[in-house]
DNA sequence: GAAATAGTGTCTCTTAGACACTATTTC
DNA sequence: GAAATAGTGTCTAAGAGACACTATTTC
Protein backbone atom coordinates (compact mmCIF):
# COMPACT_ATOMS: atom_id res chain seq x y z
CA UNK A 1 0.00 0.00 0.00
CA UNK A 2 1.37 3.28 -0.70
CA UNK A 3 0.38 6.76 0.85
CA UNK A 4 -2.30 8.86 0.41
CA UNK A 5 -2.19 12.45 -0.19
CA UNK A 6 -2.18 14.77 2.34
CA UNK A 7 -4.99 16.33 3.99
CA UNK A 8 -3.60 19.81 3.88
CA UNK A 9 -3.19 19.61 0.38
CA UNK A 10 -6.72 17.98 -0.17
CA UNK A 11 -8.54 20.61 1.54
CA UNK A 12 -7.15 23.56 -0.06
CA UNK A 13 -8.79 22.81 -3.23
CA UNK A 14 -12.05 21.69 -1.66
CA UNK A 15 -15.11 24.64 -2.74
CA UNK A 16 -18.00 24.29 -1.41
CA UNK A 17 -19.12 21.54 -3.33
CA UNK A 18 -16.54 21.44 -6.25
CA UNK A 19 -16.75 18.18 -8.88
CA UNK A 20 -13.81 16.91 -10.69
CA UNK A 21 -13.16 15.38 -14.44
CA UNK A 22 -10.81 12.26 -13.99
CA UNK A 23 -9.24 10.85 -17.47
CA UNK A 24 -8.40 7.46 -17.25
CA UNK A 25 -6.16 7.49 -20.06
CA UNK A 26 -5.65 3.53 -21.53
CA UNK A 27 -3.31 1.93 -23.92
CA UNK A 28 -2.01 -1.29 -24.52
CA UNK A 29 1.64 -2.31 -24.15
CA UNK A 30 2.60 -5.83 -24.90
CA UNK A 31 0.43 -8.33 -23.23
CA UNK A 32 -0.81 -5.35 -20.52
CA UNK A 33 -3.22 -2.89 -20.59
CA UNK A 34 -1.75 0.29 -18.85
CA UNK A 35 -2.73 3.32 -17.71
CA UNK A 36 -1.38 6.83 -17.46
CA UNK A 37 -0.58 7.94 -14.36
CA UNK A 38 0.90 10.53 -12.39
CA UNK A 39 3.92 9.50 -9.78
CA UNK A 40 3.26 11.55 -6.40
CA UNK A 41 6.26 13.38 -5.88
CA UNK A 42 8.13 13.27 -2.89
CA UNK A 43 5.95 10.62 -1.05
CA UNK A 44 2.71 12.00 -2.23
CA UNK A 45 0.00 9.56 -3.64
CA UNK A 46 0.14 8.65 -7.16
CA UNK A 47 -2.71 10.00 -9.26
CA UNK A 48 -4.87 10.01 -12.65
CA UNK A 49 -4.93 13.06 -14.27
CA UNK A 50 -7.64 15.38 -12.96
CA UNK A 51 -8.96 18.55 -13.10
CA UNK A 52 -11.66 20.63 -11.38
CA UNK A 53 -14.98 20.79 -13.41
CA UNK A 54 -15.85 24.11 -14.77
CA UNK A 55 -19.33 24.23 -14.97
CA UNK A 56 -19.79 26.62 -18.02
CA UNK A 57 -17.93 24.00 -20.15
CA UNK A 58 -19.78 21.05 -21.86
CA UNK A 59 -18.00 17.76 -20.33
CA UNK A 60 -17.39 16.47 -23.44
CA UNK A 61 -15.62 19.20 -24.96
CA UNK A 62 -13.60 19.91 -21.73
CA UNK A 63 -12.79 16.14 -21.49
CA UNK A 64 -11.21 16.30 -24.79
CA UNK A 65 -9.56 19.04 -24.35
CA UNK A 66 -8.02 17.88 -21.01
CA UNK A 67 -7.15 14.92 -22.50
CA UNK A 68 -5.57 16.24 -25.27
CA UNK A 69 -3.19 18.78 -22.75
CA UNK A 70 -2.37 15.81 -20.34
CA UNK A 71 -1.54 13.60 -23.15
CA UNK A 72 -0.17 15.90 -25.86
CA UNK A 73 -2.40 14.77 -28.53
CA UNK A 74 -5.86 14.21 -28.75
CA UNK A 75 -7.35 11.11 -27.60
CA UNK A 76 -7.77 8.56 -30.42
CA UNK A 77 -11.31 7.62 -28.72
CA UNK A 78 -12.94 9.32 -25.41
CA UNK A 79 -16.07 8.03 -23.47
CA UNK A 80 -17.76 9.31 -20.27
CA UNK A 81 -17.17 6.47 -17.80
CA UNK A 82 -19.79 8.06 -14.90
CA UNK A 83 -20.25 10.06 -11.57
CA UNK A 84 -18.73 8.77 -8.34
CA UNK A 85 -18.87 10.25 -5.04
CA UNK A 86 -17.49 7.88 -2.53
CA UNK A 87 -16.34 9.58 0.50
CA UNK A 88 -12.93 11.23 0.89
CA UNK A 89 -12.24 8.85 -1.82
CA UNK A 90 -10.30 11.33 -4.36
CA UNK A 91 -7.07 14.05 -4.60
CA UNK A 92 -8.68 16.57 -5.00
CA UNK A 93 -11.28 16.64 -2.19
CA UNK A 94 -13.63 17.18 -4.52
CA UNK A 95 -17.05 16.33 -3.71
CA UNK A 96 -18.06 14.89 -7.02
CA UNK A 97 -16.10 13.31 -9.76
CA UNK A 98 -17.35 12.79 -13.10
CA UNK A 99 -14.36 10.17 -14.66
CA UNK A 100 -13.45 9.82 -18.41
CA UNK A 101 -11.96 6.97 -20.52
CA UNK A 102 -9.60 7.58 -23.36
CA UNK A 103 -7.52 5.50 -25.64
CA UNK A 104 -3.93 6.28 -27.09
CA UNK A 105 -2.55 3.93 -29.45
CA UNK A 106 0.18 1.39 -28.45
CA UNK A 107 3.51 2.94 -28.34
CA UNK A 108 2.47 6.46 -27.44
CA UNK A 109 5.29 8.36 -24.82
CA UNK A 110 4.04 9.34 -22.00
CA UNK A 111 4.19 12.95 -21.22
CA UNK A 112 7.00 14.23 -18.72
CA UNK A 113 6.35 13.43 -15.46
CA UNK A 114 4.01 10.84 -16.35
CA UNK A 115 3.94 7.07 -17.01
CA UNK A 116 2.25 3.93 -17.65
CA UNK A 117 1.32 1.73 -15.38
CA UNK A 118 -0.19 -1.98 -15.55
CA UNK A 119 -3.83 -1.54 -14.61
CA UNK A 120 -3.36 -4.71 -12.79
CA UNK A 121 -0.48 -3.24 -10.40
CA UNK A 122 -1.92 -0.38 -9.48
CA UNK A 123 -0.75 1.05 -6.31
CA UNK A 124 -1.10 4.08 -4.21
CA UNK A 125 -4.33 5.72 -6.46
CA UNK A 126 -7.03 7.31 -3.99
CA UNK A 127 -10.31 4.69 -3.71
CA UNK A 128 -12.32 6.89 -6.39
CA UNK A 129 -9.82 6.73 -8.64
CA UNK A 130 -8.94 2.96 -8.40
CA UNK A 131 -12.66 2.47 -8.83
CA UNK A 132 -12.80 4.68 -11.67
CA UNK A 133 -10.11 2.52 -13.54
CA UNK A 134 -12.04 -0.72 -12.73
CA UNK A 135 -15.28 0.86 -14.39
CA UNK A 136 -13.39 2.27 -17.47
CA UNK A 137 -11.72 -0.94 -18.34
CA UNK A 138 -15.13 -2.63 -18.18
CA UNK A 139 -16.52 0.76 -20.74
CA UNK A 140 -14.10 -0.58 -23.17
CA UNK A 141 -15.02 -3.98 -23.14
CA UNK A 142 -18.76 -3.05 -23.22
CA UNK A 143 -18.19 -1.61 -25.97
CA UNK A 144 -15.35 -2.81 -27.95
CA UNK A 145 -18.18 -4.92 -29.88
CA UNK A 146 -19.50 -1.22 -31.20
CA UNK A 147 -16.65 1.13 -31.24
CA UNK A 148 -13.55 0.78 -32.59
CA UNK A 149 -11.52 0.80 -29.34
CA UNK A 150 -9.75 -2.38 -30.34
CA UNK A 151 -8.22 -0.27 -34.08
CA UNK A 152 -7.48 2.87 -32.09
CA UNK A 153 -5.34 1.37 -29.45
CA UNK A 154 -3.23 0.69 -32.54
CA UNK A 155 -1.55 2.55 -35.18
CA UNK A 156 -3.06 3.42 -38.67
CA UNK A 157 -1.34 0.02 -40.01
CA UNK A 158 -1.22 -3.10 -38.22
CA UNK A 159 -1.21 -6.70 -38.38
CA UNK A 160 -4.07 -9.55 -37.69
CA UNK A 161 -1.63 -10.53 -34.83
CA UNK A 162 -1.76 -7.30 -33.21
CA UNK A 163 -5.07 -7.08 -33.66
CA UNK A 164 -5.96 -10.00 -32.27
CA UNK A 165 -3.96 -9.53 -29.07
CA UNK A 166 -5.41 -6.49 -28.09
CA UNK A 167 -8.89 -7.82 -28.70
CA UNK A 168 -7.20 -10.36 -25.94
CA UNK A 169 -6.25 -7.67 -23.64
CA UNK A 170 -9.67 -6.05 -23.75
CA UNK A 171 -11.12 -9.55 -23.33
CA UNK A 172 -9.15 -10.97 -21.17
CA UNK A 173 -9.16 -14.32 -22.79
CA UNK A 174 -7.42 -15.96 -25.78
CA UNK A 175 -8.90 -16.29 -28.69
CA UNK A 176 -9.14 -18.84 -31.86
CA UNK A 177 -7.00 -17.70 -34.94
CA UNK A 178 -8.33 -18.99 -37.16
CA UNK A 179 -12.34 -17.66 -35.73
CA UNK A 180 -10.68 -14.42 -34.94
CA UNK A 181 -9.95 -13.90 -39.08
CA UNK A 182 -12.51 -15.29 -40.40
CA UNK A 183 -15.22 -13.10 -38.22
CA UNK A 184 -13.02 -10.33 -38.72
CA UNK A 185 -13.16 -11.25 -42.49
CA UNK A 186 -17.13 -11.32 -42.50
CA UNK A 187 -17.58 -7.96 -40.60
CA UNK A 188 -15.63 -5.93 -43.13
CA UNK A 189 -13.92 -3.77 -40.63
CA UNK A 190 -10.49 -3.85 -42.31
CA UNK A 191 -9.18 -3.77 -45.26
CA UNK A 192 -5.34 -5.20 -46.64
CA UNK A 193 -2.82 -2.74 -47.36
CA UNK A 194 0.39 -3.33 -49.82
CA UNK A 195 2.38 -3.31 -47.13
CA UNK A 196 4.00 -6.55 -44.75
CA UNK A 197 6.12 -5.94 -41.73
CA UNK A 198 8.52 -8.49 -40.75
CA UNK A 199 9.92 -8.97 -37.34
CA UNK A 200 12.53 -10.78 -35.80
CA UNK A 201 11.67 -14.35 -36.98
CA UNK A 202 8.80 -15.88 -38.68
CA UNK A 203 7.03 -15.05 -41.64
CA UNK A 204 6.28 -11.44 -42.16
CA UNK A 205 2.57 -10.33 -41.29
CA UNK A 206 0.73 -8.15 -43.74
CA UNK A 207 -0.44 -4.48 -42.87
CA UNK A 208 -4.37 -3.63 -42.35
CA UNK A 209 -5.75 -0.70 -41.56
CA UNK A 210 -9.71 0.19 -40.18
CA UNK A 211 -11.99 0.55 -42.82
CA UNK A 212 -15.88 -0.59 -41.93
CA UNK A 213 -17.58 -1.46 -44.55
CA UNK A 214 -20.51 -2.80 -43.00
CA UNK A 215 -22.73 -1.08 -40.06
CA UNK A 216 -21.48 -2.39 -36.79
CA UNK A 217 -23.60 -3.65 -34.27
CA UNK A 218 -26.62 -4.76 -36.79
CA UNK A 219 -27.28 -7.99 -36.69
CA UNK A 220 -26.75 -9.60 -33.25
CA UNK A 221 -28.34 -12.55 -33.04
CA UNK A 222 -31.38 -13.27 -30.66
CA UNK A 223 -28.82 -15.71 -28.27
CA UNK A 224 -26.73 -12.83 -27.47
CA UNK A 225 -29.88 -10.23 -26.92
CA UNK A 226 -31.49 -12.96 -24.91
CA UNK A 227 -29.60 -13.93 -22.53
CA UNK A 228 -26.05 -14.60 -20.46
CA UNK B 1 -43.10 22.21 -27.96
CA UNK B 2 -44.30 23.04 -24.35
CA UNK B 3 -42.90 25.96 -22.21
CA UNK B 4 -39.68 25.87 -20.05
CA UNK B 5 -39.52 26.38 -16.32
CA UNK B 6 -39.64 29.53 -15.24
CA UNK B 7 -36.24 31.18 -14.70
CA UNK B 8 -37.32 32.73 -11.30
CA UNK B 9 -37.93 29.33 -9.85
CA UNK B 10 -34.91 27.88 -11.64
CA UNK B 11 -32.72 30.14 -10.10
CA UNK B 12 -34.01 30.18 -6.50
CA UNK B 13 -32.69 26.64 -6.58
CA UNK B 14 -29.66 27.18 -7.90
CA UNK B 15 -26.35 27.42 -5.56
CA UNK B 16 -22.73 28.08 -6.10
CA UNK B 17 -22.74 25.28 -8.18
CA UNK B 18 -25.32 22.63 -7.29
CA UNK B 19 -25.81 19.34 -8.38
CA UNK B 20 -29.14 16.90 -8.79
CA UNK B 21 -30.18 13.45 -9.54
CA UNK B 22 -32.25 13.08 -11.81
CA UNK B 23 -34.62 9.73 -11.92
CA UNK B 24 -35.48 7.95 -15.46
CA UNK B 25 -38.18 5.41 -13.88
CA UNK B 26 -38.84 3.30 -16.48
CA UNK B 27 -42.12 0.43 -16.47
CA UNK B 28 -43.15 -1.73 -19.74
CA UNK B 29 -46.78 -0.82 -20.53
CA UNK B 30 -48.03 -3.44 -23.10
CA UNK B 31 -46.27 -2.09 -26.13
CA UNK B 32 -44.71 0.97 -25.02
CA UNK B 33 -41.97 1.62 -22.75
CA UNK B 34 -42.96 4.57 -20.44
CA UNK B 35 -41.29 6.77 -18.54
CA UNK B 36 -42.78 8.49 -15.13
CA UNK B 37 -42.99 12.62 -15.29
CA UNK B 38 -44.48 14.66 -13.28
CA UNK B 39 -46.77 17.00 -15.06
CA UNK B 40 -46.24 20.95 -14.89
CA UNK B 41 -48.26 23.08 -12.68
CA UNK B 42 -50.25 25.82 -14.15
CA UNK B 43 -47.93 25.93 -18.03
CA UNK B 44 -44.78 24.68 -16.53
CA UNK B 45 -42.99 22.46 -17.63
CA UNK B 46 -43.27 18.25 -17.25
CA UNK B 47 -40.52 16.86 -15.59
CA UNK B 48 -38.39 13.99 -14.47
CA UNK B 49 -38.02 13.37 -10.58
CA UNK B 50 -35.03 15.43 -9.57
CA UNK B 51 -33.34 16.21 -6.27
CA UNK B 52 -30.72 18.41 -4.95
CA UNK B 53 -27.61 16.50 -4.85
CA UNK B 54 -26.29 16.12 -1.08
CA UNK B 55 -22.36 15.75 -1.49
CA UNK B 56 -22.62 13.71 1.79
CA UNK B 57 -24.64 10.86 1.31
CA UNK B 58 -23.40 7.91 -1.85
CA UNK B 59 -24.95 8.01 -5.30
CA UNK B 60 -25.91 4.92 -4.89
CA UNK B 61 -27.39 4.96 -1.78
CA UNK B 62 -28.93 8.62 -2.45
CA UNK B 63 -30.60 7.09 -5.74
CA UNK B 64 -32.36 4.47 -4.60
CA UNK B 65 -34.02 6.34 -1.77
CA UNK B 66 -34.90 8.76 -3.59
CA UNK B 67 -36.76 6.45 -6.55
CA UNK B 68 -38.07 4.66 -3.22
CA UNK B 69 -39.54 8.06 -1.97
CA UNK B 70 -40.88 9.29 -5.43
CA UNK B 71 -42.48 5.71 -6.80
CA UNK B 72 -44.07 4.83 -3.72
CA UNK B 73 -41.44 1.64 -3.38
CA UNK B 74 -38.27 0.23 -3.92
CA UNK B 75 -36.80 0.21 -7.43
CA UNK B 76 -36.92 -3.57 -9.23
CA UNK B 77 -33.50 -2.39 -10.52
CA UNK B 78 -31.34 0.46 -10.92
CA UNK B 79 -28.24 1.63 -12.55
CA UNK B 80 -26.50 5.14 -13.02
CA UNK B 81 -26.72 6.42 -16.63
CA UNK B 82 -23.92 8.88 -16.29
CA UNK B 83 -23.31 12.88 -15.90
CA UNK B 84 -24.67 15.66 -17.76
CA UNK B 85 -24.33 19.27 -18.03
CA UNK B 86 -25.44 20.99 -21.23
CA UNK B 87 -26.50 24.46 -20.58
CA UNK B 88 -29.87 25.26 -19.01
CA UNK B 89 -31.13 22.72 -19.79
CA UNK B 90 -32.56 21.51 -16.37
CA UNK B 91 -35.51 22.95 -14.30
CA UNK B 92 -33.22 23.11 -11.23
CA UNK B 93 -30.84 25.19 -12.76
CA UNK B 94 -27.96 22.62 -12.01
CA UNK B 95 -24.64 22.93 -13.29
CA UNK B 96 -24.45 18.88 -13.09
CA UNK B 97 -27.44 16.39 -13.56
CA UNK B 98 -26.08 12.63 -12.46
CA UNK B 99 -28.92 10.36 -13.74
CA UNK B 100 -30.25 7.55 -12.69
CA UNK B 101 -32.51 4.70 -14.68
CA UNK B 102 -34.71 2.64 -12.77
CA UNK B 103 -37.39 -0.04 -13.06
CA UNK B 104 -40.55 -0.53 -11.91
CA UNK B 105 -42.82 -4.24 -12.83
CA UNK B 106 -45.70 -3.68 -15.31
CA UNK B 107 -48.72 -2.52 -13.83
CA UNK B 108 -47.30 -0.11 -11.04
CA UNK B 109 -49.71 2.89 -10.63
CA UNK B 110 -47.63 6.07 -10.70
CA UNK B 111 -47.23 8.25 -7.48
CA UNK B 112 -50.34 11.15 -6.92
CA UNK B 113 -49.33 13.91 -9.01
CA UNK B 114 -47.03 11.93 -11.45
CA UNK B 115 -47.98 9.89 -14.51
CA UNK B 116 -46.59 7.10 -17.20
CA UNK B 117 -45.36 8.78 -20.64
CA UNK B 118 -44.07 7.42 -23.76
CA UNK B 119 -40.94 7.57 -23.80
CA UNK B 120 -41.51 7.91 -28.23
CA UNK B 121 -43.84 10.79 -26.97
CA UNK B 122 -41.86 12.90 -24.72
CA UNK B 123 -43.05 16.80 -24.48
CA UNK B 124 -42.11 19.48 -22.62
CA UNK B 125 -39.13 18.19 -20.99
CA UNK B 126 -35.74 19.96 -21.04
CA UNK B 127 -33.28 19.27 -22.89
CA UNK B 128 -31.09 18.06 -20.62
CA UNK B 129 -33.71 15.63 -19.14
CA UNK B 130 -34.96 14.29 -22.82
CA UNK B 131 -30.93 13.71 -22.97
CA UNK B 132 -31.11 11.55 -20.59
CA UNK B 133 -34.35 9.84 -21.08
CA UNK B 134 -32.43 8.67 -24.02
CA UNK B 135 -29.18 7.94 -22.47
CA UNK B 136 -31.22 5.55 -19.91
CA UNK B 137 -33.18 3.79 -22.31
CA UNK B 138 -29.76 2.55 -24.63
CA UNK B 139 -28.59 1.82 -20.99
CA UNK B 140 -31.28 -0.51 -20.82
CA UNK B 141 -30.82 -1.90 -24.07
CA UNK B 142 -27.12 -2.24 -23.53
CA UNK B 143 -27.47 -4.51 -20.22
CA UNK B 144 -30.45 -6.39 -20.55
CA UNK B 145 -28.41 -9.25 -21.34
CA UNK B 146 -26.12 -9.15 -18.44
CA UNK B 147 -28.62 -8.06 -15.69
CA UNK B 148 -32.51 -9.14 -14.78
CA UNK B 149 -34.08 -5.99 -16.30
CA UNK B 150 -36.69 -7.46 -18.24
CA UNK B 151 -37.58 -9.66 -15.67
CA UNK B 152 -37.79 -6.92 -13.10
CA UNK B 153 -40.35 -5.30 -15.79
CA UNK B 154 -42.85 -7.99 -14.91
CA UNK B 155 -44.46 -9.36 -12.16
CA UNK B 156 -42.50 -12.48 -9.85
CA UNK B 157 -44.93 -14.89 -12.08
CA UNK B 158 -45.35 -14.14 -15.76
CA UNK B 159 -45.57 -16.20 -18.84
CA UNK B 160 -43.50 -16.28 -21.58
CA UNK B 161 -45.28 -14.38 -24.04
CA UNK B 162 -45.25 -11.24 -21.75
CA UNK B 163 -41.10 -12.01 -21.22
CA UNK B 164 -40.83 -11.82 -24.80
CA UNK B 165 -43.05 -8.70 -25.35
CA UNK B 166 -40.55 -6.99 -22.58
CA UNK B 167 -37.62 -8.11 -24.79
CA UNK B 168 -39.03 -6.92 -28.00
CA UNK B 169 -40.28 -3.86 -26.11
CA UNK B 170 -36.01 -2.76 -25.04
CA UNK B 171 -35.08 -4.81 -28.32
CA UNK B 172 -37.19 -2.54 -30.92
CA UNK B 173 -37.74 -5.28 -32.87
CA UNK B 174 -39.28 -8.65 -32.78
CA UNK B 175 -37.87 -11.66 -31.93
CA UNK B 176 -39.03 -15.10 -33.03
CA UNK B 177 -40.93 -17.42 -30.75
CA UNK B 178 -39.61 -20.67 -30.91
CA UNK B 179 -35.90 -19.15 -31.05
CA UNK B 180 -36.73 -17.03 -28.05
CA UNK B 181 -38.15 -20.36 -26.09
CA UNK B 182 -35.04 -22.16 -27.42
CA UNK B 183 -32.65 -19.78 -26.14
CA UNK B 184 -34.33 -19.11 -22.56
CA UNK B 185 -34.30 -22.87 -22.07
CA UNK B 186 -30.46 -23.23 -22.39
CA UNK B 187 -29.76 -20.16 -20.96
CA UNK B 188 -31.85 -21.77 -17.64
CA UNK B 189 -33.03 -18.55 -16.38
CA UNK B 190 -36.52 -19.42 -16.14
CA UNK B 191 -38.28 -21.93 -14.16
CA UNK B 192 -41.95 -23.61 -14.64
CA UNK B 193 -44.24 -22.96 -12.06
CA UNK B 194 -47.45 -24.86 -11.51
CA UNK B 195 -49.85 -21.80 -12.41
CA UNK B 196 -51.56 -21.43 -15.67
CA UNK B 197 -53.18 -17.85 -16.61
CA UNK B 198 -55.73 -18.03 -19.18
CA UNK B 199 -56.60 -14.62 -20.49
CA UNK B 200 -59.20 -13.74 -22.94
CA UNK B 201 -59.65 -15.97 -25.66
CA UNK B 202 -56.83 -18.47 -26.13
CA UNK B 203 -54.86 -21.46 -24.45
CA UNK B 204 -53.79 -20.60 -20.98
CA UNK B 205 -50.09 -19.87 -20.66
CA UNK B 206 -48.01 -21.28 -18.14
CA UNK B 207 -46.34 -19.19 -15.85
CA UNK B 208 -43.01 -18.83 -15.04
CA UNK B 209 -40.31 -17.43 -12.54
CA UNK B 210 -36.81 -15.86 -12.79
CA UNK B 211 -34.50 -18.39 -11.51
CA UNK B 212 -31.32 -18.18 -13.34
CA UNK B 213 -28.84 -21.17 -12.80
CA UNK B 214 -26.33 -20.35 -14.81
CA UNK B 215 -23.82 -17.79 -14.67
CA UNK B 216 -24.89 -15.20 -17.27
CA UNK B 217 -22.27 -13.57 -19.54
CA UNK B 218 -20.42 -16.29 -19.85
CA UNK B 219 -19.88 -17.73 -23.34
CA UNK B 220 -20.15 -15.42 -25.75
CA UNK B 221 -18.43 -16.69 -28.96
CA UNK B 222 -15.80 -14.69 -30.78
CA UNK B 223 -17.65 -13.46 -33.44
CA UNK B 224 -20.07 -11.56 -30.95
CA UNK B 225 -17.00 -10.07 -29.59
CA UNK B 226 -15.47 -9.27 -32.55
CA UNK B 227 -17.40 -7.48 -35.00
CA UNK B 228 -20.43 -4.86 -35.28
C1' DG C 1 17.28 -27.89 -40.98
C1' DA C 2 15.14 -25.94 -36.61
C1' DA C 3 12.37 -22.54 -34.66
C1' DA C 4 9.17 -19.09 -34.98
C1' DT C 5 5.45 -16.59 -36.72
C1' DA C 6 1.75 -15.84 -40.49
C1' DG C 7 -1.94 -17.55 -42.75
C1' DT C 8 -5.43 -21.36 -44.71
C1' DG C 9 -8.56 -25.48 -45.74
C1' DT C 10 -11.71 -28.61 -43.89
C1' DC C 11 -14.53 -30.90 -40.52
C1' DT C 12 -17.83 -31.07 -36.89
C1' DC C 13 -21.15 -29.50 -33.78
C1' DT C 14 -24.11 -25.93 -32.26
C1' DT C 15 -27.85 -23.06 -33.06
C1' DA C 16 -30.65 -19.13 -35.10
C1' DG C 17 -34.40 -18.68 -37.85
C1' DA C 18 -38.11 -20.56 -40.72
C1' DC C 19 -41.95 -23.48 -41.29
C1' DA C 20 -45.43 -26.14 -40.05
C1' DC C 21 -47.51 -28.08 -37.17
C1' DT C 22 -50.36 -29.55 -32.32
C1' DA C 23 -52.92 -27.95 -27.98
C1' DT C 24 -56.33 -25.50 -25.47
C1' DT C 25 -59.14 -21.91 -24.72
C1' DT C 26 -63.44 -18.38 -25.88
C1' DC C 27 -66.96 -17.15 -28.87
C1' DG D 1 -66.41 -24.86 -35.95
C1' DA D 2 -63.81 -20.31 -36.12
C1' DA D 3 -60.58 -17.45 -34.02
C1' DA D 4 -57.06 -16.69 -30.98
C1' DT D 5 -53.21 -17.65 -28.26
C1' DA D 6 -49.71 -21.18 -26.30
C1' DG D 7 -46.35 -24.30 -27.22
C1' DT D 8 -43.38 -27.89 -30.15
C1' DG D 9 -40.75 -30.79 -33.76
C1' DT D 10 -37.86 -30.61 -37.66
C1' DC D 11 -35.07 -28.76 -41.28
C1' DT D 12 -31.50 -25.78 -43.07
C1' DA D 13 -27.90 -22.59 -43.38
C1' DA D 14 -24.37 -20.11 -40.91
C1' DG D 15 -20.61 -20.04 -38.24
C1' DA D 16 -17.56 -21.03 -34.01
C1' DG D 17 -13.93 -23.83 -32.60
C1' DA D 18 -10.66 -27.61 -33.45
C1' DC D 19 -7.18 -29.63 -36.13
C1' DA D 20 -3.91 -29.94 -39.28
C1' DC D 21 -1.87 -28.24 -42.36
C1' DT D 22 1.15 -24.67 -45.80
C1' DA D 23 4.16 -20.35 -46.21
C1' DT D 24 7.97 -17.46 -45.19
C1' DT D 25 11.18 -15.68 -42.41
C1' DT D 26 15.71 -15.80 -38.99
C1' DC D 27 19.11 -18.42 -36.84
Amino acid sequence: MAERPRPSAARALRGPATSSLDLVCCAAAGRQLVVLVQPGARGTATTLPWMVLNPASALEVASVRFARERCGRAPAWIAQVGASNEGRGHPSGAALSVSFVAVLPEGTRPPVGMMWAAVTDLEGLAPRQQAMVTAAVLVLRDRMDIAPIAFRMLAAEFTLSELQRVYELLLGRGLHKASFRRALESASLVEATDSWRSEGRGRPAQLFRYAPRKRRGVKRSVRFELLR
